[in-house]
DNA sequence: GCTTGACTTAAAGTTAACTCCAGGTATTAC
DNA sequence: GTAATACCTGGAGTTAACTTTAAGTCAAGC
């Protein structure tokens, strides 16, 4: 798989796709003999599991972290899941306000609905009245 | 309330708070006879909804549009509601992926455990080989 | 009356995360 | 063989959202 075909398929912009590799958030990426790129099952994987954590809101700097700990092999396990750990703890407080910011921006909605309606009835009676 | 009350009670730096005014995030908040902030409950009104339209990642120009709408008074009514609308819609997709990704985050934290495990055990087997 | 500390402004600087550009190479289509 | 197209690299530029700086004002304590 080439570069553009990887940039569709996931929806991540050509030039996102390079930084990525040059800031070492993905393993260098496959090439061919004439050194293009060409994105291995197990690259594409790397590419779906960045997007799935940077959308999340994870750093680029915690995302290289991560994935140098993980090319140091097995002895990196704990501190992988520490790590794991605590951007799971972030997301969730993260998410909990949200949620909450949902709600309220639900209500206010709804409040305008209502004084829509109520602008729109006195309206009406104005014109009648005249 | 002066400025640093205010970054206290809601945690947003003096910096970011000025900062909010100067780019018409707030309504220009009321000020003592020498040119002092001295928030109103209603500036307080406006710092504490900002915060939380911020921290659920409407944009400053979003936010500044909004109020912007809001000054203009009832006509804006509909179109206020619109961009509200348009603002729910955007977080709830945010939240829906994020909620994803934190099931993910659980998924693969308990992975780790296992694994954990496991190189435990085999440590212990190799020692008991020795 | 002068020092200290908290405030003021306008404007420049910083940071994270891209995004674009210049100059070059490889492949395909004619 | 040359034109078009898609790729390459290193490095510069951009954007949003702050954050810092410089230069000044003001009130309180000594």
């Amino acid at each position: 798989m080439n570069i553009s075909q990887v940039s569709q398929k996931y929806g991540i912009s050509i030039d996102t796709l390079r930084y990525y590799e040059k800031e070492g958030l993905l393993p260098r990426v496959h090439r061919n003999e004439s050194g293009i790129r060409d994105y291995t099952e197990q690259d594409c994987g790397w590419v779906e599991f960045i997007k799935c954590m940077r959308s999340a809101g994870l750093s680029i700097d915690t995302l290289r972290e991560y994935i140098t700990l993980y090319f140091k092999g097995n002895r990196t396990l704990q501190k992988r899941k520490n790590l794991l750990i605590a951007e799971r703890d972030k997301l969730q407080a993260r998410l909990k306000e949200m949620q909450a910011t949902l709600e309220r921006l639900n209500y206010k909605i709804n409040s305008y609905e209502e004084r829509i309606v109520q602008c729109e009835k006195e309206l009406l009676k104005k014109r009648k009245n005249k």
